[in-house]
Parts: structure tokens; C-alpha cells; sequence
DNA sequence: TAGTTTAACTAACAATCGTTAGTTTTGTAA
DNA sequence: TTACAAAACTAACGATTGTTAGTTAAACTA
């Protein structure tokens, strides 16, 4: 087993302490390393198979090991799926409600929260993919956590957009087909992340905010 | 059980023949009703929960049936989803196919293929949500089938988009990006079939076609 | 080096899975 | 009424599921 350089910190001593806020940070992760492992591989499966279809020893043989040594490092499935999702979900929530409540022009904040949407899902493409897929599976608090943040996410959207026609910037008269439509392909977007190819990041960026806006002819 | 009226004619001695072609059909169709009963009420569960998530206990439970007694009507938990996914790919497969040899203007084209899409979709949205989320669950031929279906369904997305650029009726530059655009948007409708609410087919048609084409602004 | 922690292991549990065999009930035809 | 076919049933199968208990090997601390 290779070992992180901050790992070796952690291993001659080192121990967080709130006088080194960053580096607290770097142990705080590091500690968990092993079950973010777990979680990354788990999630590559889950997008391949969904949730489901994939068992706990799926995922230990992805790792190398036997299904019983992953519960050193988590309590169970149910936790692996919920790490994935609400992580990225609460990641979404508060990107949107940063840019929703800056004081441009509802255009300009669209855009924008095309954009950071765009980032977030070139990030964390695999965990997306069970947010989209796999979020009825979650359950107890976790299961209503989620949803209340899947809705306040396209509240915000929604707003913007209601705004946009209210001020004219907007033409197209039914915001929830123009929501519908946004949502749609940003939601998709997970899945192109291999076909895209050659395509650069920014280029990406400009041609679908442009699409998404302005239309295709 | 209540009795559907053709099949009350099947009980009466009624035999389908290739002198009445249009009875005929549905005698065939009922012969399988009780299957396409059971594909109706899986369809369902699967769009709630995924295919694997749903037991074939589950679906006997919401026939009020048992397990066991689905097996006098089709021959596994394959054949449901196998019936349901490639029925509706066919009519996808057919209807694009058709459209696309047609020789009016590649944006007419482009707006017909996205109207029949939002046809299909609104007539078989639980068998939709399958074909989207749980294909890769086919196997052996049947995936192959839907594989090669589906791209070709692509395929002619693409050539009437990359027609539009050539013959510049279309202006954006990145075919990729506006194939992935409204083929995202299309995909995803059948989750948008109820909420949908209040707005009448055409009213949806009409801005959707709207929003796809000429954008928002 | 001795002691402790971490993280792997083997073995097994009860529950549930898709499916089969054999039987009983139900409804129609003769 | 009897005969037959369709469609339900009970019971059970082997396989797989998520998970637990108890153990062992390695790595780190003191």
C-alpha cells in the first residue's frame, strides 16, 4: 500500500491541532482516507450498475479485499451511497445559493450557474451519477436531507428565471419548460463526460451556455 | 377480474383469421394480456425503484398474485424488461427512421423528430424511464439489439443537425453539443410527465420545440 | 523490544433472491 | 355433468445478499 505524503505526516506524529487550521484539514481527511477510497470505487460501480445491482463484495473485490474488511471502515452500504450523494448535493446547494443571491443581472447569474454546474459535474462525475440514479435508495434523515436540497437548488433556478422574464431578459413565456429544458441537459451532463473527448473544458462551457441560451440556429 | 370487451369476444368462440387483419390484431394482443398486464405493473415499479430494486414478489404483490404464479405468463424477470425496453425502442427506432428519409428542410425535420420523441414519451413514460435507466440489465442478444437501436436512433439526430450546420440553417458551431443537448432534454421528459400538470400536449410541443430551437433570449 | 492499534482475514448468520415442481382452484366447452 | 385448460396456489430449492463475530498479521508507539 503506497502512502499520501500528508499520510506520512500523520505516521511520524503529527497530530491537528486548531493552531494549524489548514493542515488540521489534511489530517481530518487523511484519516478517513481508506473509507473515501471505499467511496470512489463504490461510486464507480454504482454509475456502471446503479446502486443495487452492485454488492458489498462488487466493491471489496474492486479494492483488492473481502467484503467483510470494508466494515473496519464503514458502517454499511447504505452509508457508502449516502457520503456520495449528499457530499456533492451539499456542494451544489451552496455554489447556487452564492450565486442566486449576488446582485447581477438574472442573465448573467444563469450563466453562471451554468458554469459552476458545468465544474462541479466534470468533478465529480461518478458521484453525480448516483445523485441522479440512486438518491430513492437513501434513507431515514438522509432521504429527506437530500430532497430539501434537490428543491432548494431548483428553486433557485427557477427564481433567476422568473426574474429573467419579468425583466425582459427573458423571451420564452413558460419558466418551467425553460427550467425543464436547463435542468435536463445539466443533469445529463455526467454522462458525456467520457465522449466529450477533444472538447476543452472552457469551449464546453461557452457552447452549451451559448446553446442553452441563445438556441441552435 | 374484470373482462376487457375484446376479450369477451375471444370467450365467446371468436378466433382470429387472416380474413379480418384488423381483429386479428387484437386477438393477438389478448392472447398476451395477462402478460402485458404483469410488463404494465413492473414497468411501474421499476420506474420507482430500478430493476434490480423490484423482487419478483414485488410485482406479484401489485398483481395481488403470488411470485410463483407470474411464471404461467412469462418465463422470467428478463422477459418482462426485455418486453418492455425493446417494444418502445422499436417505436423510437421506426418513427426516427422514418422522419429522417424524409426530404423537407433538415430544421422541419429536426422539429418533427422532436415532436414524435415528446409523443412517445408522453404514451410510455414507466416504459421510458426503463429504456433510460436500466438497459444495461438486457442480456445477451437483447442488448445488442437495444444497443445498435439506440445508436442509430443517435445517428440520425446527428446527420439532420450536422445538415442544418452545412446547409446553415443551423448556426452553432458544435453538433456534439447540440445533440447532447436535445437528446438530454428528450431523455429526461418521462420524469416531467407529471408534474407537467395543467399544460396541454400541444401548448408543451410548441414551447419545447421553441426553447430547444431558437433558446431562451 | 513490548504493547497497542489498524486493517486485513475466515467463517458463518438470517434474510431474500429468482425460479421450479407439484397441486388446487376456477372458468369454459362439449 | 364431465373433461379440459388456464391460472392461481403451497412449498421448497440453491444462490446470493448485507452483515457480524472472532482471529491473525502487520504497522506504529512508547
Amino acid at each position: 500500500m503506497t502512502l499520501h505524503p500528508a499520510m506520512l505526516l500523520i505516521q511520524q506524529g503529527f497530530r491537528g491541532s486548531y493552531c494549524m487550521p489548514e493542515l488540521f484539514v489534511i489530517f481530518t481527511v487523511m484519516k478517513h482516507n481508506r473509507k473515501e477510497e471505499i467511496v470512489i470505487a463504490a461510486a464507480k460501480l454504482f454509475k456502471e450498475k446503479g446502486y443495487s445491482a452492485v454488492s458489498m463484495r462488487d466493491i471489496a473485490q474492486q479494492m483488492d479485499i473481502k467484503a467483510a474488511s470494508l466494515y473496519n471502515h464503514i458502517k454499511g452500504k447504505q452509508e457508502i451511497l449516502s457520503s456520495l450523494i449528499l457530499h456533492v448535493a451539499r456542494e451544489f446547494t451552496n455554489s447556487t445559493q452564492r450565486i442566486t443571491s449576488e446582485d447581477s443581472s438574472p442573465l448573467q447569474r444563469l450563466k453562471k450557474l451554468i458554469e459552476v454546474h458545468i465544474d462541479i459535474t466534470l468533478h465529480h462525475a461518478d458521484a453525480i451519477a448516483a445523485l441522479n440514479n440512486d438518491w430513492m435508495h437513501l434513507d431515514g434523515q438522509d432521504l429527506l436531507d437530500f430532497i430539501a436540497m434537490r428543491d432548494q437548488y431548483e428553486e433557485n433556478f427557477r427564481s433567476i428565471i422568473k426574474q429573467g422574464i419579468q425583466e425582459k431578459q427573458i423571451k420564452a413565456k413558460e419558466p418551467e419548460v425553460i427550467l425543464f429544458s436547463i435542468l435536463s441537459t445539466l443533469r445529463t451532463l455526467y454522462l458525456w463526460n467520457e465522449k466529450r473527448g477533444k472538447l476543452e473544458v472552457n469551449i464546453l462551457k461557452k457552447e452549451l451556455v451559448a446553446v442553452l441560451i441563445f438556441g441552435i440556429v
